[in-house]
RNA sequence: GGGGAGGUUCCCGAGUGGCCAAAGGGAACAGACUGUAAAUCUGUCGGCUCAGCCUUCGGAGGUUCGAAUCCUCCCCUCCCCA
C-alpha cells in the first residue's frame, strides 16, 4: 500500500467533506501497518436502473479506494426499495417487488462496472439483514435515536417548515442506513453531499453498538446539464452511462464553460497538474475552451463506449456542427403512400414533434425545413412519388419517401 | 375528536360567475448571435381537419343562458386545539 500521505491526497480530490480527517489518517495507518484493507461501502438504492454521470462521481471515489488496495463494498439498498419512497420527494415512489429489485440490480451492476473494478468489488444486500429484523428488532432500533434529532435532518425542517407532509416512514430510513453500516462493520461511507445526515446517524449507531464510527466522505451532487440542478434523469438533465456515443458527446459539448471544470474536477482520469494546465490555457486563450471539451467528451465516451467510437462521435459532430454537413445516419421513416402528405401531421406521426400543434408552431418560427429549404406554410402538403430530408431545428432529421 | 386553510396547465404560483386555454416566474422548445458553450435578445409553450372548433383547473354530481370561480358529497394535504 501507498504511503497514508499520498492516498489521502487521492482521496481527498474534489470531495466535500472528510469526518473526520484525523479519524481517516488514523485508519490509513493501523490499515497500512496491518496490511488490512479498509471497509469502504456505499449504498444505491436500486429504483432506479439507469446510471448517469452523476452517479459515477461516487463511483469514481470508489474505484479510486480500489486502485489504493482497499475493500469497496457496494450495498443495495433492496430492502429499502422495497418498501417504497426513500426520499420524500413529491410522488411517492411505488414499492418495488424482490423481482424487479433483483432485475434492476443486475442492471445496475452491469453499469457500475464499467467504472468499478469488478473482481475487487464486494456486492451486498440490505435485505440480508433487514429481512430477519423483526418489529421489535425495528423498535429496539428506533430506541437508539431521538426524534428531535432525527428532525435535525435539513431535508425533514424544510418540509415541516413548508407544511409539506413527512411520513413517518421516512424517518426510518436513516436508521436502516446507518444501521447497514453497523451490519456491514464499515470503516468509511461515502455519500452524496445530501446524505451527509444519514452517514452521520450511521457514526452515531455504530457508537451505540460499540463499534468504531466510520468516517465519512461526501462528495458534490454533479450538476446536470442545465448547470443549475443536480443530476436527475426526471428532471431531464442528465446524461446516461449507456447513452449512445454519439448523444453523450452532444451532451457534453453543449455543457457550460463552468461546468466542464467541474466535470473535469469530479469525473475526468487526467492529474491535477495536468487539469491545473489545461485550464490556465484555456483562460489564456492559449486554447479555445472547445478543444478542452472535445478531450472530455472523448474521455467519457471511450470509458463508457469505446475509444474507436468516441473518436467517431468526435468526427460526426464536428461534421454536423461546424461543418453543417448532414448527419451520417439520418432516421428513415416509412413510405406513406402515394397521395400527399400533410407536413405537420408527418412530423407529428413520426416523433420529430409531439403534436401537428407543435409542428405547426415550429413551421411558423422558421424551424423546419425540406431538403434544406426553409418552409413557412404549415398548410404545406408533400407531394407523392418523391425523396424528402426534413429538418427540425438543428437536430431532429427524418429522410422519407412515397412511393 | 373539534376548528381553520388548501388541492389550478411540466414545476412554482395568480385567478373567486362571462373579457380564461387561464397572469407572472422557472423549465422546455425554436430563431438570432456563437465554440450546437454560457450570457443576451425575440418568439412559442393543451389538442385538432388550426383566423374556427374541442378538452382542461383533486373526483363525482348539481345550480346557471354561462363555472377554475357558487352548492352537495367524496378523496388528499397542511395548520391550530384536544
Amino acid at each position: 500500500m501507498e504511503p497514508v500521505g499520498e492516498q489521502i491526497k487521492v482521496i481527498q480530490r474534489g470531495v466535500q467533506e472528510i469526518i473526520d480527517e484525523k479519524d481517516l489518517a488514523a485508519l490509513l495507518e493501523t490499515s497500512r501497518a496491518a496490511n488490512r484493507p479498509l471497509r469502504i461501502k456505499a449504498g444505491f438504492d436500486p429504483t432506479a436502473p439507469d446510471l448517469h454521470l452523476g452517479h459515477t462521481v461516487l463511483l469514481t471515489k470508489m474505484r479510486q479506494f480500489q486502485d489504493l488496495g482497499h475493500e469497496v463494498i457496494f450495498l443495495v439498498g433492496d430492502f429499502t426499495a422495497m418498501i417504497g419512497d426513500p426520499t420524500g420527494k413529491s410522488e411517492t415512489r411505488k414499492s418495488l417487488s424482490p423481482e424487479e429489485v433483483k432485475e434492476n440490480a443486475k442492471t445496475y451492476l452491469a453499469q457500475v462496472f464499467k467504472v468499478l473494478n469488478e473482481s475487487k468489488t464486494t456486492v451486498a444486500y440490505n435485505s440480508e439483514w433487514m429481512n430477519r429484523m423483526d418489529a421489535a428488532g425495528m423498535i429496539g432500533l428506533a430506541a437508539r435515536y431521538t426524534v428531535a434529532r432525527m428532525l435535525e435532518r435539513d431535508d425533514f425542517q424544510k418540509r415541516m417548515a413548508a407544511n409539506l407532509p413527512v411520513s413517518i416512514h421516512e424517518l426510518m430510513y436513516p436508521l436502516i442506513q446507518g444501521y447497514d453500516s453497523v451490519a456491514l462493520k464499515a470503516d468509511v461511507e461515502l455519500g452524496g453531499t445530501d446524505q451527509k445526515f444519514n452517514l452521520l446517524v450511521g457514526r452515531a449507531l455504530q457508537r451505540d453498538y460499540g463499534q468504531k464510527p466510520q468516517v465519512i466522505i461526501t462528495l458534490p451532487l454533479l450538476e446536470g446539464t442545465d448547470g443549475v440542478q443536480k443530476m436527475s434523469k426526471s428532471l431531464g438533465n442528465s446524461i446516461g452511462v449507456f447513452d449512445p456515443p454519439g448523444d453523450m458527446f452532444g451532451k457534453i459539448m453543449s455543457i457550460s464553460d463552468a461546468l466542464m471544470w467541474r466535470y473535469y474536477e469530479l469525473l475526468s482520469a487526467i492529474g491535477p497538474a495536468e487539469l491545473q494546465d489545461l485550464k490556465a490555457r484555456a483562460e489564456s486563450g492559449a486554447i479555445n475552451p472547445k478543444s478542452a471539451k472535445v478531450s472530455l467528451a472523448r474521455e467519457l465516451v471511450s470509458r463508457f463506449h469505446s475509444e474507436p467510437l468516441a473518436a467517431l462521435a468526435g468526427a460526426e459532430f464536428e461534421n454536423v456542427f461546424r461543418n453543417k454537413n448532414l448527419p451520417a445516419e439520418i432516421p428513415e421513416a416509412p413510405s406513406w403512400g402515394a397521395g400527399p402528405m400533410g407536413l405537420c401531421r408527418l412530423l407529428a406521426d413520426h416523433g420529430l414533434t409531439e403534436s401537428t400543434s407543435a409542428a405547426r408552431r415550429l413551421v411558423k418560427q422558421g424551424a423546419v425545413a425540406v431538403n434544406g429549404e426553409k418552409v413557412s406554410d404549415p398548410e404545406l402538403a408533400l407531394a407523392g412519388n418523391r425523396e424528402y430530408m426534413i429538418k427540425v431545428g438543428k437536430k431532429r432529421y427524418l429522410k422519407v419517401r412515397s412511393s
